[in-house]
RNA sequence: CGGGAUGUGGCUCAGUUUGGUAGAGCGCUGCGUUCGGGACGCAGAGGCCGUGGGUUCGAAUCCCGUCAUCCCGACCA
């Protein structure tokens, strides 16, 4: 490892205040600003370019399990909103209502999106007749609003952009395989290529998305040891299709309800990505979605031949990886500092030095280990530190998530954990919202998710002592 | 939505207690010297002090409202 000593002053230490540190990152990576109205905030091409290449790569995960685009309006009217139960009442504290149009005063006041469950079930009642018809798998990319009392960028902004998926099934085994697929593709998309470890499981009934059967969900831990939510599939039975009345005709010639799925990800996972590999020099990012994942930093530009021997490696690089050069007049010292604040995952160096020796230095931003290599093998070598970089941080956030993973039998061992330790603590549950309740109430911990995998941990819940159903985490959360 | 804090050149902040012509550092522009961990010299530009009222001969400063941001809770992707 290189040295420790903090080189940017502009930066928080993350030690000193982590929440602090996480918003000057965010804006000194220059990843977004604040904009004139409460919790909305503008995207910079930098933070964008992120979420662009985001967007690239699960467009093409969706794609490849046969899902489309589509694009909903961005309006719901009240009525279709209040057609299910469950989901108005989630919902309906945090939307945003628009009541005129113009100078008139509309009829019924619309909802500006904060999830487009029933414009998609509105639309799937008039396209769903038959059998044939199904299965739709259907996604969107696009931004939702949901009126928050307290906002942080990309952790919760009142809109944010995101990609909603909505499907519809013949069978429930069909739906339910479908959210276990896209909860699946979720954790791949961030294991391979965010490097963040994620746990999968289910959410608790008290947690669930409103008018779901089940959540599904990805927790990822972040550096402080707080949980963050980092995506969500739901399976929701048919009962939207029935609130709905979307109903096929199937093989027997009986009408039947569908069976329904939707599952996001959204510009959070940024903040997942901030909070996960960052450090006191500012933001790291994987290379997989890093808008640059090589930057040339010439050295003594101005002697014969450093510019033009930079920009030859430039554009020579450029074929291979996403690369840009700085030639700017400011001093090396500084790029360096620039470059390690925005995250670009490795630097190159050269200078009349190596010039001379037909080399360059590589430098990677998450160890910052210096490389002296030869310009007849670079684009080997720039693939191979690149991986490297991805597997440093994966294994490195694995590593903060085991270090603060621990395991309470019964409330003294759990509230001693708690008290003063962020972190997932795992304990056997007996499946009790009283329980849960008692636990916010006594610990400040929230359930995170009962885990696909099960552990054995014992027979008795951790709060009341009778039976045991899960095994289940806790945590706190963002 | 509760509790706390903050809004002054692009950024970080001083000035507010005790009302009297708007300040610093960094950044920015030009020229020159520099260049392997945030270089330096000289010369410049840039601010209706978040916003709306009020008090006053006079308000960045005092009073009331409002908007936004940050932190801590409650609520949520």
């Amino acid at each position: 490892m290189a040295e420790q000593k903090k080189l940017v002053d502009d930066i928080t230490s993350m030690d000193e205040d982590f929440a602090k540190w996480y918003t000057d990152v965010v804006k000194k990576a220059e990843l977004c600003d604040y904009s004139s109205v409460r919790g909305c905030m503008i995207l910079r091409p930098y933070g964008y370019a992120i979420w662009e290449n985001i967007q690239k790569i699960m467009d093409g995960m969706f794609k490849a399990t046969g899902h489309e685009n589509v694009y909903m309006p961005m309006f719901i009217p009240e009525s279709l909103l209040q057609k299910e139960k469950d989901h108005v009442e989630g919902f309906a504290p945090e939307v945003a209502w628009v009541t005129h149009g113009g100078n008139e005063k509309l009829t019924e006041r619309l909802c500006v999106r904060p999830t487009s469950e029933t414009l998609f079930c509105e639309h799937y009642s008039h396209i769903i007749n038959s059998y044939r018809d199904l299965p739709k798998l259907y996604n969107q990319w696009c931004s939702v609003v949901r009126w928050e009392k307290t906002t942080r960028p990309f952790l919760r902004t009142s809109e944010f952009l995101w990609q909603e998926g909505h499907t519809m099934h013949a069978t429930a085994e069909e739906a339910i395989a479908e959210t276990e697929q896209m909860l699946n593709i979720y954790a791949d998309f961030c294991e391979k290529y965010l490097a963040i470890p994620v746990v999968k499981g289910r959410k608790t009934k008290k947690e669930q998305f409103a008018g779901a059967e089940a959540t599904y969900t990805i927790e990822a831990m972040m550096h402080d040891g707080k949980s963050l939510q980092s995506g969500t599939s739901h399976y929701f039975g048919d009962g939207f299709a029935h609130a709905f009345d979307i109903t096929y005709t199937d093989k027997d010639n009986t009408l039947k309800y569908p069976h329904q799925t939707s599952w996001g990800v959204s510009t959070r996972l940024i903040g997942a990505i901030i909070m996960t590999h960052g450090d006191d020099n500012g933001l790291v990012l994987p290379p997989a979605i890093a808008p640059t994942q090589i930057v040339v930093l010439p050295i003594a530009q101005h002697k014969a031949g450093v510019a033009e021997k930079a920009t030859e490696i430039k554009e020579r690089l450029a074929k291979s990886f996403r690369t840009s050069i700085d030639l700017s007049d400011n001093s090396p010292g500084w790029k360096f500092a620039q470059y390690e604040m925005k995250g670009v995952p490795l630097r190159l160096e050269i200078g009349p030095k190596d010039m001379e020796q037909n080399q360059c230095v590589l430098v990677r931003r998450d160890t910052r280990e210096k490389y002296f290599v030869s310009l007849d093998c670079l684009e080997e070598k720039v693939a191979e530190l690149l991986a490297a970089v991805h597997d440093g941080l994966y294994n490195k956030a694995l590593e903060n998530r085991e270090n603060r993973t621990y395991t309470a039998k019964n409330m003294e061992e759990l509230k001693a954990i708690a008290d003063g330790k962020n972190g997932f603590i795992k304990t056997m549950w007996c499946g009790e919202e009283a329980c849960e309740l008692q636990l916010k109430e006594e610990a400040g911990v929230s359930s995170r998710c009962m885990p696909s995998v099960q552990e054995d941990l014992g027979d008795t819940c951790v709060c009341c002592g009778k039976p045991a159903k899960h095994m289940i985490i806790w945590g706190k959360a963002y």
